[in-house]
Formats: C-alpha cells, structure tokens, sequence
DNA sequence: ATATTTATTATGTATGTACATAATATTTCA
DNA sequence: TGAAATATTATGTACATACATAATAAATAT
C-alpha cells in the first residue's frame, strides 16, 4: 500500500487535502473540480468516501455541488456560525453574575391589525403580550417586548411567568423550526430608557426575533439590552 | 412490503420522523433515545442510514451523541445561523442601490504594543493600517478601521486600494480557518460621526471580526454602520 | 473496598455494488 | 432552425458487511 493511498484513506483526509487546495488557489472561485470519480482515483479511496468529503465542504458553504453538472468552489463562500437564542438566565450566571427577573406586564389581547397583516394571525384569537426585565447583579441587563401567539401555544396559558421568564419557558418547551432574526442599534425610547434606567437616546443593542413552527408564527420579541452589550460568535 | 418499512427507507424521512418525536416531546431534554439497531429495525432500514439521519441532527445541535455512551436528546438545542463576511459593494447593490467606495487612509506602521500583547504580532513587522468609507446611493453607509498582517499576507501590498476595497480583496483572496465576530451598539465617537456625516453620539452598529488563518492572525476590522442599518439571518 | 484490567456496547466509518435522479448534452423530428 | 425526446453524466443515497474506537460496565486482583 503506497504511502499516497494510506494518507487519504478516510474522508477527513480528503477533506482536509480539498480544503487545502481550495485555500491555496489550487483551484479558484467558480471553477470546476475533478468528479468524485476522478479525485476517489487519485486519492484511492472509494467514490462515497469522497462524496463525504465533499458534502461536507458544501454543507460548509465552500463548495457548490448539482447532480451532472459536477461540483464547483463557491464563487462566495459563506460560513455558518452557531447562533443559539440563549436562555438568558444562564448567560448572565455563565458570566459569573446573579440573575434576576421581573414580569412588567402581561396581557391577552386581540393583535392589531398591523399584526395580522405581518403574520398569519386573525383577529378572533388573542394573543399573550408579554413585558420583562432581566437583571445582572442587580442591574438591568435586557428589556423585552413581547407576543405569543396562543393559537400555537395554548398551553401557555397555565404558566406563571412572575416565576419563569418567557424566554427560558419557550426555549424548554416550544420547538420551532425557523426563527427570523435581526440585530441593530438605535437610540432608548422613552419607554426603553426608563425600564433599562438609562438616559433617553442611548446607544442600545437591540435583538429582533420571530420564531415559527412550520406555518404558524410561535412568539416575536424585541430584546433591547444594557448599553455595553456585545454578542459574539465564531465562525 | 410493510407501509412502515416504505414510509422510512431514506435517512431524510428518519431524520423527520425523530425530529417530530422531539418536537412533540415524546423524547425529552437530556433523555437518552433507542440506540442505532434499535431504531434500524424499527424504521426498517440500515443501521447506517439511522446514523447518517442522526448525525445531520446532532450537526443541527439537537442531539448528542458518543460512542458507547448512546444518543441524548440535547439540553439546550444550539442552532446554526448562516453568517457571511458579505461583500460589501454586493450588499449595496442587492439592495438595488448605487455602490461608491472610498479609501480616507492607509500606511504601514509598526504594531502597538496592545496588539502584540493581544495578537500573535511583533514590533519589528508592519501592518497595514486601512480606513476606509462605503457609500450607497451617495450616502455613507459603512466607515470601517482595518488593520492587515502583512506576515500573513506580503501580496497585499501589491494592491492598489483605491480602486478596490480591502473588505471586497480579502473575501476574494484570503482564505481563513477562523473569523471573531462581535457585534454591538455604541454612540458614534467624534470622529465615526465626521465620516458617516452624522451628529457625534447617535447610536450606530457596529461589527468587529478577526479572521485567523490556522495560528496567523490575518485581519481586524472595526466596521461602523450608518444608523439605519440592521443585519437580518435565519435560524 | 478499591484499583486495574478486560469485556462489552454503541457510535464512527469504509467499501463495492447498485440504484436513483437532477442536470446537461446530444440526437431526432418537424 | 428550433423544439422535443432521448442519452449521458455526475452527484445522491442504500445496503450488508466489516472494521475502528471511545466510553462504559463488569470482572479480576490486591
């Protein structure tokens, strides 16, 4: 057995030697790669290990495969970071900080008609309003504004949220299968200000998220946090 | 053949029929579920195809799997938003508006000894140092402050930076293993507010990202948006 | 009773063969 | 010449069998 045939016998190593030509510009945006067939000869591996790698590269936004018209380097490749809607409690107390929590206001009312027209709601079934502080040593650390669709939840309205927060409650027990998120600064309204105890016009971080199972929306909330909030990722 | 041996003779069809099992809570947080063989001949196909249909799930942050150890339904299921370093001429002109570029500053200069304290750097190698605005419909639309390891990256000086931003260059030509992404509100200082031609203190978005190639430290960048702006993903 | 060693278990992966199918190229027909 | 039909190609996936290996359980030794 030739050194070359051991040294790519597994897909991490097919992997890793595409990845490496594909950093290198061995083989450049938008050109066309050998076929599995080819390249399982060259790396004397069987063809599905190949396709392996190759998912795998795609998966990861670095390739573009079609069935017949062959694989390709992406002309942009994009990467996935790992984004979690986080159970604020346990951020906080992962910074080494005491928690706390306060329901501002709850109530079930009738959407508005702006509602209904975003999202797949009627105005003959309430909606939960939802309004919470979540603290950090004491000090407001996020304010948020919220609705659930009880159409999709109704068992939400067993829960008592002075005990849990909305957040932590959905994130345990309301699977969702997509969620629209968009991340934006702007100034504290009055409102904002006076909840977070922060002047009016201040820089905040704001979190805006709708998630939704299959076609019912389940909740939206808009998450305004303390101005030295920052969110960080990896990609 | 049975309807149930039809219904999941593809690991997509497994992996939706465990994903509804999870939604509906049948299996529950931290619960381990039925094993590989266990489920092969439950959904009547190959032991391989369960695991292919398992793996792309605990890929997706929902379960959890070891060896010997079994598969767990996940705690806190992590999903994965797809986060691009976009182009940011093609971010302009996707919104249909006019791009225009301007290059405010470049050198090359030693590094300061904060950045060699917090980035494989050293004193005796410049950097190049880019500011630079990114304009939509005459508009300011982004001011970004980039600094660039030439030790990773010598070509770079090559490039004429006035015709092409170094944002659009290093997507094109700069591989990385690795990218920090932070994103966060602040008020724009004094001189963030002369470039974006807003009043100092309005409240502006801001995305700092260092992208690493394997132990090299490639670039850093400070990217300011005008106000207006908001970065939207999926989960 | 505890530490070490060994056995077992469940997931991870490779293979060759085969079939499926989306997409493209070529051929045929009008 | 253009449209439709057919052929071809390259990726997608299933399978049975087999082997690899991380992790846990059980057995053995002290």
């Amino acid at each position: 057995m030739s050194a070359k045939v051991a040294e790519f016998n597994n897909w991490q190593a097919v992997h890793d030697e595409v990845l490496r030509r594909l950093h290198s510009r061995q083989w450049k945006p938008g050109e066309l790669i050998p076929n599995e067939v080819e390249l399982a000869q060259e790396f004397g591996c069987a063809r599905p290990t190949v396709n392996r790698a190759l998912r795998a590269l795609a998966d990861a936004g670095l390739l573009d495969r079609r069935r017949k018209a062959g694989t390709r380097v992406a002309m942009h490749p994009v990467r996935k970071a790992t984004l979690e809607i986080p159970i604020i409690r346990l951020e906080i107390e992962g910074k080494g900080q005491k928690y706390a929590y306060k329901l501002l206001h709850t109530s079930q009312q009738s959407p508005t008609e702006i509602l209904c027209k975003q999202f797949p709601l009627t105005n003959t079934q309430p909606i939960l309003y939802l309004n919470a502080l979540h603290y950090a040593d004491q000090k407001p650390y996020m304010y948020e504004v919220r609705w659930v669709n009880l159409a999709a939840l109704p068992q939400i309205t067993d829960v008592d949220f002075t005990k849990i927060s909305a957040n932590e409650w959905l994130v345990m027990n309301a699977p969702f299968t997509k969620g629209d998120i968009s991340f934006s600064a702007a100034p504290a309204s009055v409102n904002e200000a006076k909840e977070l105890d922060i002047p009016v016009g201040n820089a905040v971080f704001i979190v805006d998220r709708t998630t939704w199972y299959e076609g019912d929306v389940i909740t939206s909330v808009r998450q305004v946090f303390f101005p030295d909030y920052a969110m960080n990722t990896v990609i």
